[in-house]
DNA sequence: TCTCCTGTGTAATGATATTACATTCATTGC
DNA sequence: GCAATGAATGTAATATCATTACACAGGAGA
């Protein structure tokens, strides 16, 4: 795994991911860059893009925003899950081997060539559900 | 399961997700039910939020889109997964028994109440791969 | 230098989803 | 029957998320 070299722009937009205490729409992340030069929606998009591309920030289908990875040094990730606390907006990453093989399982019996998969438990977390 | 009993509107969402041939956006469906009086998006999406309570329609959140459920009658439906293509658009909806219960392990140990859980594999279905 | 490729800036537009408010309709209790 | 209630509906406006199109800037290599 190459450390990959970022832009200026895919520098800023992890910069406000890994800020975050949770995931962020594109457009807040826009608007926390406003005053460090950003403009436009696709200024955004396009550094996530990329970032997606090397595996720093995942995006999360079920809520439209992005995470920066929780291990970004750790290669293993093939299919990913998330757990998203609805109430406070924090995520976990996790991933589960078996998980994993029963869905490429399945894949394989059904000549299905995947080639992304979207995990994600949309719940209440821990913390929350002591208050 | 008590069969419910649906309105007009929800009769000819339903319909027209039934109708089609893969997952529809609710502006698709708004469109393909205009010449039956249908109007404006909220009426596709009231429409849809009590089919999605039913279990009759599944949205499938990484395509914002909604498809009728295969399996209607039988309602195991614990957490499902879709495999979605990306080619063709077809969608096979299935739930695997092991994949559900790794995920309660994962939100049992760490005291996550799941609500909703989405599994979605996108890529290319046998079909397609074989032209 | 010329070309190619990547990244960038900006505006406009498209696509998805919700809020707000008024109205209609069936059910229930009197 | 008739008022009260709650569910469903109609419509407009707005909010939120994402892409297309086009012009420009900079670096790498022929
Ligand atoms: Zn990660
Ligand atoms: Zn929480
Ligand atoms: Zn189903
Ligand atoms: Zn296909």
């Amino acid at each position: 795994m190459t450390a990959h070299d970022l832009t200026k722009n895919q520098e800023m937009v992890l910069g406000a991911l890994s800020a975050a205490d949770g995931p962020l729409s594109a457009y807040t992340i826009l608007d926390r860059l406003r005053d460090r030069g950003f403009r436009a929606p696709l200024q955004v998009y396009r550094a996530l893009d990329k970032l997606l591309d090397y595996g720093l920030v995942h995006r999360l289908e079920s809520i439209n925003s992005f995470v920066a990875c929780a291990h970004p040094h750790c290669h293993a990730h093939g299919s990913l899950a998330f757990a998203i606390c609805e109430k406070c907006g924090q995520v976990e990453e996790f991933s589960d081997a078996t998980v994993q093989s029963r869905l490429a399982d399945w894949s394989r019996e059904h000549g299905f060539k995947p080639s992304k998969t979207a995990i994600e438990i949309r719940g209440t977390c821990a913390a929350c559900l002591a208050v």
